[in-house]
DNA sequence: CGCACTTTTGAACAGAATCAAGTTTTGTGG
DNA sequence: CCACAAAACTTGATTCTGTTCAAAAGTGCG
């Protein structure tokens, strides 16, 4: 069964807090690696790389060279059409691993944007895939990664295909209220780092249609909004919005 | 920059139609392997299964064992939810590979139905792995493969999130169109292997607006349609609907 | 050949987009 | 640290697209 919420989970699975190390690493502690497999990916592993807030990781078309680890911080990535409209296609924060799509043609095919100043770690992916034929764990590892993404995006069709502006923005708040606990963050209060119009980008909904969503939540009081901070007040009023739609 | 309309290619690159033999053969063809490597190859494939229209190679939450190569035929994949709504993920023909999303959890996460009467090749996920360590080509391709469903998604994302109906329903048929176009068939003249209400399902619109959508092009003269048979007759001027709205 | 499923079409309705204005917040430079 | 400009947000009124409800006609499978 599809799990209610879309699950925004390129992310290390036992990640449980922000790690102040390249996230190759922790993506590999839970495999069990030996010492001297565990040098192996040491050596992969690049210095982590500021990207300041505003600035883009890599633009579509660009040349691939390699994924993105978040070692902190937050990204969304993004379709632009010629005409200038954008598609978000996602939000990604500490642990999650971004560039996926461009292995199909060695070009990106997305932008990711720092909405805050961050930090990655590079993984130049020929040496990946070196490195998962070493190590076959890894190799399995990496598949697992990418079959996650594609589970997500069914995940995000769902939501554009069948739910309703309310149940999007719920399921949306209930999405990054779990990522964060994950991160051993709070579940019910934190901070929006993206704009109105880029949840809306991202949910296929306009700005405006946000904004009075959230203010209908506070009005009925599931949240508090002040600004771009979030309290999440009834946790289980929005999740009945969405399991009204979904089941 | 992104393509006008999402690639449903999970398919083979230079595959230009429909194999007899098992699709993993061709997929194997352009990476130039050597005899050993082929028979390696050869001795995954398991021999060719037929899946009677209507029913399901596989369903949500039964265990992953295997990816499936479209032999000839046609499927959807599907999420449904628990109150019954299904959301269609995909349409996949000849030279498709299926199942992607089961890697994550081992378990399928969606369902996958035949529309018509289909065959299709079993491929051991267990054994692919051990055969892509030894064939690095392989190893890429399927990293290539997943990858390319990726950005297939994200595609219809922005369809979903951006795009009118008359815009949807364009993109769809433009994108059908150039897939039977791969397999050698015409790209004018199709029969579509879906419901109404399967098209409305995968590009979020109710049945019966696909219904009118048809209607209307027809009106204007763009295509022809006689139930599940489609003539296209202005294809620019669907190209033109779908690019103004992306660029 | 008939029954169930699919499709078409119409009319009324609802939800979100659009248009518009005003307010708040944020970031910058003096 | 303050002032100012730009960006982001809120809220209201109106419009429009697509949904819903309904009924009839067509198709095809057993």
């Amino acid at each position: 069964m599809l799990s209610t919420i879309p699950v925004q989970d390129t992310s290390i699975k036992h990640l449980r807090q922000a790690c102040s190390n390249c996230s190759l690493r922790e993506l590999c502690l839970p495999l069990g690696l030996s010492v001297e497999e565990m040098r192996h990916v040491d050596e992969l592993v690049s210095q982590g790389r500021p990207v300041k807030r505003g600035d883009a990781l890599y633009r579509a078309g660009e040349p691939f060279r390699a994924l993105f680890a978040v070692k902190l911080g937050f990204f969304k990535t993004s379709v632009v059409s010629e005409d200038g409209r954008e598609q978000v296609t996602g939000f990604h924060m500490t642990g999650d691993l971004i560039g996926l799509d461009a292995v199909s043609t060695d070009l990106h095919t997305c932008d990711a944007v720092a909405l805050e100043d961050s930090q990655v770690c590079e993984l130049p992916f020929v040496e990946m895939e070196e490195l998962a034929r070493k190590i076959p764990a890894i190799q399995h590892h990496l598949y697992k990664v990418m079959s996650r993404e594609i589970v997500r995006d069914h995940g995000v069709m769902l939501l554009l295909g069948n739910m309703k502006a309310e149940e999007r923005i719920a399921a949306f708040l209930l999405n990054l209220s779990q990522r964060f606990a994950q991160r051993g963050y709070s579940a019910s209060s934190f901070h929006l780092r993206m704009t109105r119009e880029e949840i809306g980008s991202y949910l296929g909904l306009k700005l405006e249609t946000v904004s009075r969503t959230l203010s209908k939540f506070q009005e009925q009081g599931y949240i508090k909004v002040q600004n771009r901070l979030i309290e999440i007040i009834q946790i289980d009023a929005l999740r009945q919005l969405v399991s009204n739609c979904q089941g």
